[in-house]
DNA sequence: GCCAACGTTGGC
DNA sequence: GCCAACGTTGGC
């Protein structure tokens, strides 16, 4: 199983929306960069991801699986932009922000500190535990 | 609100 | 295939 963070500017489409849709999960749609939309093309049903609130908060607060596999984005005139559907599986007792992310050294080389601008980035395993380590899980 | 980073588009 | 122009993202 991999391991990702995909990030929602929460005025946009927020952690709570996302826990509101239940297991009906929400249709990830309207990337429009290569590099995110691969990664959602290499998703794996079951792949966690943490689910990042960029610009407001800034800060990673829960955590979604993916539910559907890539698929045409229906928002998108032709379908070489694909898109997943994630549902909510859990809560970050404890938010991990951008801030404790960049001041953790092991924590240096994620996307979300190199490439800040990537919306849909892997997340290595290592990386992941520290990052639920810090947020209470 | 500004601006740096960077991806995309389109002319040549 | 290069590169300038432009648009967008997202931290600060």
């Amino acid at each position: 199983m991999a391991y990702w963070l995909i990030k929602s500017e929460p005025n946009v489409w927020s952690w709570a929306q996302q826990k509101a849709r239940g297991q009906q999960g929400e249709l990830w749609t309207g990337v429009r960069n290569y590099s995110a939309r691969n990664n959602m093309l290499a998703m794996q049903l079951g792949d966690k991801a943490f689910f990042y609130h960029s610009n407001i908060g800034k800060e990673i607060v829960g955590i979604v699986e993916v539910a559907q596999l890539a698929q045409p984005d229906p928002t998108a005139e032709d379908t070489r932009w694909q898109c997943v559907s994630f549902v909510a599986v859990a809560d970050m007792p404890c938010p991990v922000s951008l801030t404790a992310v960049k001041s953790n050294p092991k924590l240096a080389c994620m996307p979300l500190v190199t490439h800040s601008r990537l919306s849909v980035q892997p997340v290595a395993p290592m990386d992941w535990e520290e990052i639920c380590k810090m947020g209470g899980l």
